[in-house]
Formats: C-alpha cells, structure tokens, sequence
DNA sequence: CGCACCCGATCGATCGGTCGATCGGGTACC
DNA sequence: GGTACCCGATCGACCGATCGATCGGGTGCG
C-alpha cells in the first residue's frame, strides 16, 4: 500500500491521485485501504518525513568532519546516490510540499532546513577559508540543491551511468561551480545589457 | 482570467485548483469562465505553450552565434532573468507537464526539447573545442537546467539580490561547473566507497 | 433586433471517507 | 472434542461534498 501510494503520488501528483487509484494498485477496496492508513494526507506526510530524516540523518554522519571541499563533497554524493537510489520518495518529497496542510507542511519544512543547514555551513566556512571562491554562497546552496535533486526526475538506473559514477560527475560539477574563476567575465557589460533588453521586451512587467 | 489560473496553479498546481477557485479568483461565475475560455486544460496548455515559445525564441536569438562560453553565458542569463521576471509562467511549465493530456503533453515536450537542444550543443562544442572540461556533457545539461529553473521556485524581487545581478552569479557558476579541474578526486577512492555503504545501508534496495 | 457578456441553477461523475456486515482463524472454557 | 466468543481483515454500498462542464435565461449596448 505504501508502495501503491509512493508510486502514484510520484506518477500523477498527490491531488491527481485519488484513493480508489490507491485501492486498485494496491488490489484492495477502499474501505480496507482506510482499515490499514489514516487520510490521504497522512500517507504523503508518511512519505515525506521518512525521505527527509533518513536525509538528515546521512548528512548528519558526513557533514560535519573534515575540510569544507570534503563536506560538500560526501553531501553531494550523498544527495545524489539518495535522489538515484529512491527516485520515487525524493522526488513526492520535493514536489508536493504544498499539498501537505499547514502543521504537517511546517515539521516538513523544518526538517529541510535542518538539512540545507549543513550545506549553507559548509559552503560559508569554505568561502571563509578561501577553499571556495563564489559571489553569493546562499545562491550557491540554492542552485546546488536543485541541481542536485534534478537527478531524481530523470535518472534511470540501466542508463549509461551507473548511480556512482553519476554521483562522482555531480561532486566534480558542484566543486567546479563553487570555485569560480572570475578573472574574466564571459560576458562584456555592454553583451550583458543586450540580454536584459531582450529579456524586458520578451518578458514585460 | 489568464492570470488568475496562472496564480493559482503556481501555488496549488493544476489537479488542486477548482473552476470555482479560478470563478471566485477572477471575480466571475463558473458559467462566465467558460465564456472565454475552453477547458481548464486548454487553460494550462496556454500558459505552458506560451512560456516554451518564449524561451524558445530567445534562445534561437542568442544561443546560436559566438564561442560556446559566449553561448552558454547568454542562455543561462536568459533563462535566469526569464525565470525570475515570470516565476509563475516557468513554475507552471516545469512543474505541471504530467498533469497535461498525451497530444499536449507530446507537443510541450517537442518544444522543451528543442530548447535543450540550445544548451546541449553549447556544451559539446565547448568539449570539443577544449572550453570546457566536464567528464558527462549530457548530466551537465540536465544539471545546468535544474539548477537555473529552480530560480522560479525562490527569487524574490524585494530581496537582496536584483534579476540582473542574479543572472551574473549564475553565469559564472555555470561556467565553473563546465570547467571542472579533474587534477585531483575530492575524496580518495576509499571515502567514496565509505558513502555508498552509508547510502546503501539507510536506502537499501 | 442581434450580439457580447454574464449569471443562477443544475448536470452526471467523482471526490475522500464511513457504514454495517461478513468471513476465517484463533482461543478459552466445559 | 466441541462450542461459544472474539477479533483482525475485508467488502459492497453509501455518505455529503466537490469536481468539470452545461443549460436557459437574463441584461445592456449598438
């Protein structure tokens, strides 16, 4: 049943999933399905606090030791091997957040901010220590956690990556990002302006 | 009407929004609504369709001339200040492709592609050219454009960054991203292996 | 009059969730 | 051994509410 709800909540969407959906992939009927589960909702919170403690709970084991690169790097790998590993529970976990109500959306948020705590402080003690070298480090979390995510959406284990290698590619991008070389801008300013004017004709406020 | 289905799928997605949230949102009658418009999701096909041709157009004007560094700086600045000037066109778009019927669903997927395709042969050519050095070109484009639509999800214009400043950071990580310096592995083989024992412990298959 | 605009009322379908009833396998007492 | 009792598991039927969508009938302006 948990597994029924896992992967229709991921397929279709918490709200696009209907309990009779739930009953028939789990090959029971609706009332036994209620016999077993709470509402619809406790189900998804199910999901999510178990994807987002077991998270914490790595990060917590690898995120504190060590020099900042060391840090980012086991939290990267981490992250990435999780979001490979169990596509379906991280992926219901970053994208239904607002279907959860106000209490249980507020425990959720807070244990993601909990983990993204351990990326912000590894990214700052880097930039301090001068291991890292990146205009904006909370952008930088940011960035590196979407990208990061992203792997659920779109990785397929019998694809030409292994969920290693993959994770190695991900440690070298996200090392590779926070150590930006800023000697040359890639864009003149003038270059840079064009784009803003494109932008504001495309894009009017 | 148009922005008001735009609001509200942003913030409940399209399976949890009701014509009568949509009625009541707009200040008309459910009967009124479909006055003007087809179905709802004729309504979501709009917003999305409108929102890939965009981005689309822009990345035909700016994506295609220049070096691959040149190419790649312009599209990130593009798609940042387009996601930060229409964070609810682009979170609709990213977001809500599965909730669309398989014809609509087929069409916006063309036009995503297509997109990518901008960004995908900035990236091989500046492999091939020697630009950029990054072990899985196709997972640094996936990475690249994770990380730039997640933009949508958190800028603020009242916060301490402006769109345009914005912009620059992520140029710049893009292309530290692309240029990662291989020299030296950030965690010896052996730690490594240490996180995928950890990963495969809590999330065992 | 004709047409664009707008509405209350209502449609059949589906929603999340509950109801009372039934079934089969213990288990404790005689 | 028989039997009276209990209980978790399961079900079809059904609840009120809401879903997306439609209807016929207004208005008011050209």
């Amino acid at each position: 049943m948990r597994t029924a709800a896992l992967e229709l909540f991921a397929e279709r969407g918490f709200h696009g999933t209907g309990i009779r959906d739930l009953a028939q992939r789990a090959g029971l009927s609706t009332a036994t399905l209620y016999h077993y589960m709470g509402t619809k909702e406790d189900l998804l919170a199910e999901i999510m606090r178990d994807s987002m403690r077991l998270l914490l709970l790595a990060a917590g084991q690898t995120g504190t030791f060590g020099t900042p690169t060391e840090r980012i790097a086991r939290l990267t790998q981490i992250h990435v091997l999780a979001h490979a590993a169990r596509p379906l529970h991280t992926r219901v976990a970053d994208d239904e957040i607002r279907a959860l109500s106000a209490p249980v959306r507020a425990e959720i948020t807070a244990l993601r901010d909990e983990y993204e705590d351990f990326w912000q402080s590894a990214i700052d003690d880097g930039v301090t220590s001068g291991e890292f070298r990146v205009a904006a480090p909370t952008v930088a979390r940011l960035a590196l956690l979407e990208m990061c995510s992203g792997v659920a959406r779109w990785y397929r284990p019998d694809g030409p990556l292994t969920a290693s290698e993959l994770a190695a590619r991900y440690v070298e991008m996200a090392l590779g990002l926070l150590t930006v070389d800023g000697a040359a801008p890639a864009l003149d300013p003038g270059a840079a302006d064009d784009m803003n004017e494109l932008v504001s004709e495309l894009w009017p406020l």
